[in-house]
Parts: structure tokens; sequence; C-alpha cells
DNA sequence: TGTACATCAGTGAACGCGCGTTCACTGATGTAC
DNA sequence: TGTACATCAGTGAACGCGCGTTCACTGATGTAC
């Protein structure tokens, strides 16, 4: 048995990973297997060693955001920047809405990198979709005390994206962040978290 | 000079709406000409008399919605339900975030329709984005008494677009339901409108 | 320890289809007489 | 009113490129002896 298991491991991931950011920054259509190949250190013609097809990769890699082992470079800033002194929720909220995660077009959240390729795609990736939609969702719900927790935790999700996408769209970098600022005030009101001391 | 100028005209409005309807059902890349000069009645060859390229296009497509002269029929819905009962803005509220707005993959708002296509996309279609934003800020802002008009307003079109967004792109209907319904009632309660009574 | 071997990860040329774009042509229309 | 004509909206065949997919091959690796 030539090349470990580990080995054959090690090369999918890094071609899911990469699959991930180049989906991400360039939507399902527009992101080609040879670039996906290539970001991945490797040449076109070995992907069907690993996936059936663009199509089946591209559910597997929507979903993959659920499997970091490390936080992106847009949540460590949080969670280094603010240490022990936030709670989880409160740490993920900050750093969705942050200018980071707005800048960083390959390693954001899919629900914000692909939010009509979703609307439009199959079963498969509609289901690696909702499932990140929980994720976050739960992480939220963890943390709203009151009745209507789950509701409240809805609107936050709403907010998240709804801010992101929007900010993400329109030419105006002044318009940008009075969209994303207002989302982000809003999500903390309702979450009822207090907001923090402007720089 | 064969052929009125109006005629021209129709023609190009025609395969503009054409054009809008097919890139929000199926996204810029997966539109093709073909399909947007078929829905208009006409071949593909007269396409590039119309229109420079099919970029070109897309950005005019976009903006088309803006220059609708009747409602669309998940707006005309609501208008007929509500009658004069409701005013403009609360009627546009109720009207985004309805089952019939939800479903329609065609003639929905293009910052449903098509989130992800404007933020990957040049300068033109940004534009144009921006400008359907600010509509529709404009029609909340102008009914929102208190002191954060804008900033509330920025708010409802957060929660629009993030609602429907997402429940478009999950797979479950309940789960879908649940995060259009949250966002509506959040909507509501920012603009200070009541809740409607359930049925 | 060294060598022959079998396996299979990865390569890159080639195929074929779809679609954006071009272009020579057709024929419907308004105008001039 | 009727007819010849010029214009140009619309047609459909053809071109060419890009990309998903296939496939015959290469060569790196672990194993058996």
């Amino acid at each position: 048995m030539p090349y470990t298991p580990e080995h054959k491991d090690g090369t999918r991931t890094r071609i899911l990973e990469s699959a991930r950011h180049v989906f991400n920054k360039k939507g399902f259509s527009e992101a080609t297997i040879d670039e996906i190949m290539a970001n991945a250190g490797l040449s076109h013609g070995g992907f069907y060693r690993y996936f059936g097809s663009k199509a089946d990769l591209y559910a597997e890699a929507v979903r993959r955001f659920l499997c970091q082992t490390a936080p992106e470079p847009w949540q460590a800033k949080q969670i280094k920047a603010s240490g022990a002194k936030k709670t989880k929720a409160r740490r993920v909220l900050d750093a969705y809405f942050s200018l980071d995660h707005f800048d960083d077009r390959e390693r954001c959240c899919p629900l914000i990198g692909l939010p009509s390729e979703a609307s439009r795609s199959n079963g498969d990736v509609k289901e690696a979709y909702r499932e990140v939609v929980e994720k976050l969702l739960q992480t939220f719900q963890a943390e709203l005390d009151g009745p209507n927790a789950r509701e409240r935790a809805l609107v936050l999700v709403a907010l998240c994206v709804g801010g992101m996408v929007l900010a993400r769209g329109v030419d105006g970098p002044v318009l940008a962040d009075d969209i994303r600022a207002a989302a982000y005030r809003q999500a903390l009101s309702v979450a009822g978290w207090c907001v923090p001391e402007v720089g």
C-alpha cells in the first residue's frame, strides 16, 4: 500500500479547503476546477480521484466551514482582542460583523459568501447551508436569557446575514458601513448585550 | 424609417423584463442569452442590436426593478388585501415578507434574487443594487417617526434581506418559515407598527 | 541493508459540449412618388 | 390609391473559447524478499 491513508486524507482536505475559498470568492459557476486544484497545489487531472463532480465538491465545501479546527483569521482577531472578557456568543457576533469578516472574501462564512447559490441549488447544498444556520443559531440561543430565546436567535442570524450581504452588495463604502453598524447595534440590542464604548 | 421608435423601445423593454426574470431565477452565469431572448419571444441573434454584452444587460436588468410601472403580483396582492387600511411603507414591508414574494423566484426584488452576484460584480451592478437599497430605505424612512429614522430604516432593510435570503437558502420549510416570521415580527417592532391579528 | 515490484497519487493531453459573440441574410415596415 | 424602394429588426448558421470530464501514462512510495 504505497502512500499512507493519511496522505490521501490530507490532500482531500486541502482540496476541500481550497474549494471553500474559491467558491466563496467566485461563486459556483465562476469557480473552476482548475483554479481550485491549482490553489491546492495540484493539477486539475487528479480531481476525479477525490470527488465525483464539481457539484459534489460544492456541497461538501459549504459544510466544511463547520469542520474548521482552527478559527479563521477574522475570528481569531476577535478572540485575541477580547481575551476572556466576552462570552462565546458575543465573540461570534462581534467577529461576524467585523470589517475583517467583511473584507475576507475567501474565508468568510458561507452564509454571506454564497447566499443565492444555496437558494438555487439542490437538496444537498441546502442541507449544508441549513447546518451552518443551525450551528450559528445554537451558539446564539445558548446565551440568550429570557422567554423568546429561539425567536431572538433567529433575528440575530437574520441581522448578521442581511447586514453583511447588503453591505457587500452596494458600492458606497459609507452606506456599506452604515448598514453594517446599524444591523450590529440592533443585534446587540436584541441580544440584550451592552454596546461597546465608541473608539 | 421603417418600424417606429416605439416598436424598438418596446422590444428593448421586453428583453430587459425577460432578463430580470431569468437572472433572478438562475443567477448571472447560469442564465443564457438564448433563454432570455426566447423568453422575450425572440431568437438569440438579435440581442446585440440592443445591448453590448451580457454584462451590460445585467446591470440594466437589476436597475429595471425600480422602473416598474405596475406592481408585481406579490405586491399587488398586498395592495388588494389591505385596501387603504395600511400606509405605503407598511404595505411594502408586508409584501416583502410575504410567502408570495418568497415563492416568486423570477419577479422578486433583486436584493434577494441576486445577493451574492452584486458583491462579486463590477461598479455598474453595485450601483444599480445600491439604488434599489436606497429606494427601499427611503420608503421606510419616510414613515418612521422618532429620532433614529434612518438607523431604523437600515435595520428594516437588513431584516428584509437577511430574513428572505436565509429562508430561501435552507431546505426545511419549517425553519424557513420560522426565520421569515421572526424577522418580520422584529421589523414590525422596530418600526413601531402593530402586529397583525393571527389567522 | 538493498533491490524488485505492485500500487495508486498525481499529470497533462485530449475530447466535447455549451454558450457568448459575429455575420451574412431575410423580410416586415414606413416613405416617396 | 398603388407600387418601388430603402431601412433595419430579427433570424439562424457558424465560430471559437473555456471548462468539466476522461484517460493513458508517470513516478513516488511502502512492502516483500
